[in-house]
DNA sequence: TGAACTACCCGCCAAC
DNA sequence: GTGTTGGCGGGTAGTT
């Protein structure tokens, strides 16, 4: 259960990466009946911390904050700046006592000099991908996803990015419908996959063409509960084949099918939260067309089976609130 | 869970 | 010469 989430914060912090997490996780959103945690910012090196920006941070919390935090959160750091060793030894004890850690941007830097990315996968922001899999070997780097989630470890790419693995999150310890809602008040997408590339090649649809993709997409999220393949939607756009795969790839940063089947999850989990539909039935409704093929694809993308995903929710009410301080 | 079949993805290359 | 399109085919992933 998470319950206490805190921001460890050192010299020349990112100051929006820093904004990201006391916006997802410090934001009071009770009045919609959503959780509230208890969100502490720390300083981790002496006062006073500057930020990136040159204005001062002033926070009443230290690095002992971090024995007790089920998250603890790295915003982007100085990658030539050492990271302190009590934060390191800090970072490894949490994990050895069961709680997660996460990074946004070069936070992953400090992760990897915590030797908590070896042998695991994790990204950061594609600028400095070359330099954290120089540096530290041992981590599997992958600097073409906005995500990773290694279970206790986790890590983010750019900026941005870091939104949706702090959604991602509320999404696995609250469900789809609370991390939509966060998302709804916080005015961005709900649902990007960890896979989907960082680096999108055209990130604004033409929308005064015929073979208008935006159409196409419009009509997916309309349709979802119909089986149909690519080869239905690239006639619907009126391109080949080969052209709308790469099309679609370039606007959205994912190829159709993939994207196809994270609609479709999404879709399935919204309707495990929401409904009484069995599986076999949310099968049909999600055009995944037999209760195997959900399994396969809610397995994979979630973690669990959609029986187990509904037993952990049914009975949790969305709007739990949790005492909040600092 | 594993096997067989099918669909999808993507590099390559030629045509426009 | 450059950029876009579309076919081909092999490897991969999805479906039954």
């Amino acid at each position: 259960m998470l319950r206490k989430v805190v921001a460890a914060v050192g010299q020349h912090v990112a100051t929006f990466e820093l904004g990201v997490l006391c916006e997802v996780f410090g934001t009071d959103r009770s009045d919609e009946g959503l959780p509230v945690y208890d969100f502490r910012v720390c300083a981790v090196e002496p006062p006073p911390l500057v930020s990136d920006a040159g204005f001062t941070i002033n926070t009443p919390y230290g690095i002992d904050e971090l024995a007790t935090a089920d998250l603890i959160a790295i915003a982007a750091w100085n990658a030539d700046h050492d990271p302190p060793a009590e934060l390191l030894a800090a970072l490894r004890d949490a994990v050895d006592r069961g709680a997660r850690v996460m990074s946004v941007c070069t936070g992953a830097f400090v992760l990897a000099e915590a030797g908590l990315l070896d042998g695991r996968r994790a990204t950061t922001h594609w600028r400095h991908a070359a330099e954290l899999a120089r540096r530290y070997p041992d981590v599997d780097v992958d600097a073409n996803v906005l995500y990773v989630d290694e279970g206790q470890v986790l890590t983010s790419a750019g900026t941005a990015s870091g939104i949706d693995l702090c959604l991602h999150i509320i999404r696995q310890e609250h469900g789809a419908a609370v991390a939509n809602a966060v998302a709804r008040r916080m005015v961005v997408p709900p649902q990007r996959d960890g896979g989907q590339a960082q680096f999108i090649e055209a990130p604004v649809v033409e929308h005064d063409r015929g073979d208008d993709l935006a159409v196409v997409l419009d009509w997916v999220q309309a349709n979802l509960n119909k089986p149909f393949g690519v080869d239905h939607l690239a006639r619907r756009a009126n391109m080949s084949l080969r052209t709308f795969n790469r099309r679609f790839t370039a606007t959205t940063g994912t190829a159709p099918h993939r994207w196809l089947i994270t609609q479709r999850v999404a879709l399935a989990q919204r309707l495990l939260e929401e409904t009484e539909l069995d599986v076999e039935q949310v099968a049909e409704q999600t055009g995944f067309g037999t209760a195997a093929t959900l399994r396969h694809h809610f397995a994979r993308h979630r973690g669990t089976s959609p029986q187990a995903y509904r037993r952990s929710f049914c009975c949790a009410a969305p709007g739990e609130t949790l005492s909040r301080a600092g």
